[in-house]
DNA sequence: CGATGTATATTCACTAGGCGGTATACATAG
DNA sequence: CTATGTATACCGCCTAGTGAATATACATCG
């Protein structure tokens, strides 16, 4: 039974995830995701309690994976501080251009439970969002730049905020016009140290 | 009765936007907006052929009001243009840490709905922020900004960033740094011209 | 080896209620 | 008498979640 049940498990929740992310949190229905799994709803609540569980499994497999490639987007950068920071914005509007993209699944799902602060996927969501924060403050602390904090949120700010804009007007351009502005704030930073 | 017919559909374009807001969107019934409104469901679907019409009777009564509101802080904030775009975030700020505050309704909306991409409500959405922006182009443009459209592109994704932020981490100082991170935009495009 | 016990994993069939939307009728006003 | 507006009552479908039975895997015991 060392596999079997993983893989069953594993398999719904890459069905809620292609399926939550695709359609939105209530739009998608318990039964939609089991038989997307290709497995009873009974199965399904065999693996979680409730919904509610399967959401917050949905968004916490891809905590890792999103940092890892924003990372890796950094990291694979040619240039100084502010253009190794602009190339996430550059690679995000590639992303954004396929027709699949849907905007960022947490900050949509915590729009959509906006009703439910306390919600595990909202926590979720805010500790994924915290992790980004904290690597960047890092990064630009060891760059030597001064309030480092700061514009690490500002950078989240941004970050965000071309995922909703981009989200709503389906023009990747944004993500640009993001970049452009973060490495403005990381230079001005830079030199203000 | 030349009146009261205008006044049953405004009550219950009233009710949906206090429940649409508050909730969200598909959390919320047709019924229950017919009861917040004091009404049958019968006489809500005399006024309005569907929900997603009632939906975009919702965020087109909120269009106007936010420009106007965003326009009079500007107006009224003392100091430079960077001074003066800073204040709409502060302002912003304050708003925000009120309880029932919950983001932007246009954004969330326009989060739930990413799966209708033509949806009225998202083009509804589109243009008010579209509105928003061409604004803020006119008011660089008129201090003599170099690139007005790009710094007003960027000052919406500040902005829209702030409402994912704030509304993800409840924490509404994420607010004044957006303010800052514009205030530096600003001057920076004042300065290169 | 073979029977049995037990925990895991899965299925079918079901419930109670909510959903968006509607058929029909009635009231009131011009 | 017709147009406008409101109400009661209803439809068919979908919703999250469940009860009871069953299948499989594996360990223990005879």
């Amino acid at each position: 039974m060392a596999k079997p049940e993983r893989t069953t498990r594993e398999g719904i929740i890459d069905a809620a995830s292609k399926l939550f992310y695709a359609e939105g949190i209530r739009a998608v229905s318990v039964d939609a995701v089991a038989e997307a799994a290709g497995v009873t709803k009974r199965t399904l609540y065999y693996h979680f309690e409730s919904k509610d569980e399967l959401i917050a499994a949905y968004l916490e497999g891809r905590d890792q994976p999103n940092l890892t490639l924003f990372r890796k987007w950094f990291d694979a950068a040619d240039g100084d501080l502010a253009a190794k920071v602009e190339a996430i914005f550059v690679n995000l509007a590639r992303a954004a251009r396929h027709p699949k993209w849907k905007g960022c699944g947490f900050l949509r799902t915590s729009a959509e439970l906006a009703n439910m602060p306390g919600h595990p996927a909202i926590r979720i969501g805010a500790a994924h969002k915290k992790k980004f924060e904290a690597w960047l403050m890092q990064v630009f602390s060891e760059a030597g730049i001064d309030d480092a904090g700061e514009l690490a949120r500002q950078m989240l700010l941004l970050l965000d905020g071309s995922f909703a804009v981009v989200l709503l007007h389906r023009d990747a351009s944004y993500m640009e016009s993001a970049g452009k502005a973060a490495a403005t704030l990381v230079r001005v930073a830079a030199v203000a140290r």
